[in-house]
DNA sequence: CGCAAACTTTGATCTAGATCAAATCGCGAT
DNA sequence: ATCGCGATTTGATCTAGATCAAAGTTTGCG
């Protein structure tokens, strides 16, 4: 796993959670150049499940997350309700304000998730104590202007079959317990999730699943576990 | 025309063109928190015609550009030639690598354009010299960034009628000669460029035109030229 | 354990947009 | 002017993927 920009480590102070008062959380320390900055008691490692929204389409938050472990997706969604899942976050990315200018996006938890929360002001501090961090978070940003065109390419050029190949090979990229041979992972996200990250119905994507699986492409066990015995055949679906 | 951020002022001084012997280029420089830089003979403005490649896909530039005038289409070409247009960049816009990590853009100026030229190290001393240049570098990566996404959200989930409405609607945002009911533009895309924008084909592109003209939305003169009496009706079909 | 609700797959049909095929338009060159 | 070529529009037809409609499957819960 990456953590040379944007990183968190954990410090390792256990101290109590002001939001969950049942469970415990960690000060966490933000990783800049291998400069390690104490955030005391203002950071707080909190638990999510899935589904729950970290931060809310229209509004503005105060605070940042930087993502511990899990898949966070970033959603648009349209008054008559069509969406658009527009980006995945894994960790170590930082979740929040400095990545979202307008605040037309909401970010949720795809799976149950670990995020270390702290606010707008401490960043700001963090940012005017530590001048690299300004770079990291410009590095971060670029990681996902590229990873949003590669997407665009994908959306609007790519038929439904190459759709999912691609979104099997950017998960398998990040996720990626993987063997000489072969890859296997566990999907972050639903059908209907899938769909709403490719532009396709679930049906479709449903289809596409069981095409690649009968041409023996990928395995699927219980509809989330995903075995791709040749990863190169799985990216020569999506370049051609 | 917001030059806050990242903006470009001429300084002035009349210097030879290296790449063009006939033409004559003028020396710029960066406006940064209103500080202005001069950048010697390091800088160099040049005309190019709509067409001309500014980065080549795949390449390693050593130079940066800033847009003074025109627009600067970015695009993703795949081996069978297929294509989408990932973004367009207006004055007073940096086009580079700052704004793209991966190699697998191409930049390329959609109509005539002037852009401002100077090398990559020059542009990594100024960031040094003057942070609040990362900062602003930052600001301008977070717009793009939005814009994606924005568009990630039209490639995937909206109709050929909504996406021709959505590409009128930017291009109407950023090339403004207003008046107060109505507004008029030129379209710096052909018909074949909108359909690689928008994911679709050159007919559709045509034909969705010619409802948005039929239905009153629109007038079109000269095929480039368009009218639009109502924004506020053109933005309806959008959101919706 | 058994039932209900949510997810997923599969099948039948429909349609928005693609593809194929001509016109038409506009513009620069002879 | 008029010729020729590329860009655009328009028309006819086709198809990938959407929509509509049932089945399975899985999971959680009383």
């Amino acid at each position: 796993m990456d953590v040379a920009h944007s990183g968190v480590l954990e410090v390792g102070i256990p101290v109590a959670c002001r939001s969950c008062q049942a469970r415990h959380g960690v000060v966490c320390g933000v990783l800049s150049s291998g400069q390690l900055k104490d955030l005391g008691r203002h950071s707080l490692r909190r638990k999510v499940d899935a589904g729950c929204e970290i931060i809310a389409q229209g509004s503005e938050s105060s605070y940042y997350s930087n993502i511990m472990r899990g898949v966070v997706k970033l959603c648009k969604v349209m008054p008559d309700g069509r969406q658009q899942i527009v980006g995945l976050q894994f960790a170590p990315d930082f979740v929040g304000r400095p990545f979202v200018r307008e605040s037309t996006l909401s970010a949720e938890a795809a799976t149950d998730a670990e995020i270390c929360v702290f606010p707008r002001n401490l960043l700001d501090r963090m940012i005017s104590e530590t001048p690299e961090l300004q770079r990291s978070l410009h590095d971060q940003a670029l990681k996902e202007l590229d990873a949003a065109r590669e997407w665009m390419l994908t959306l609007g050029r790519r038929t439904a079959e190459e759709k999912v190949a691609s979104l099997l090979h950017l998960i398998a990229t990040h996720a990626e317990p993987q063997t000489a041979t072969s890859t296997a992972f566990d999907l972050p996200l639903s059908r209907a999730e899938i769909a709403d990250f490719l532009g396709l119905t679930i049906e479709t994507v449903s289809r596409q699943m069981t095409r690649l699986r009968k041409s023996g492409v990928i395995r699927i066990e219980n509809f989330r576990h995903i075995i791709v015995p040749d990863m190169d055949e799985l990216e020569r679906m999506i370049s051609a």
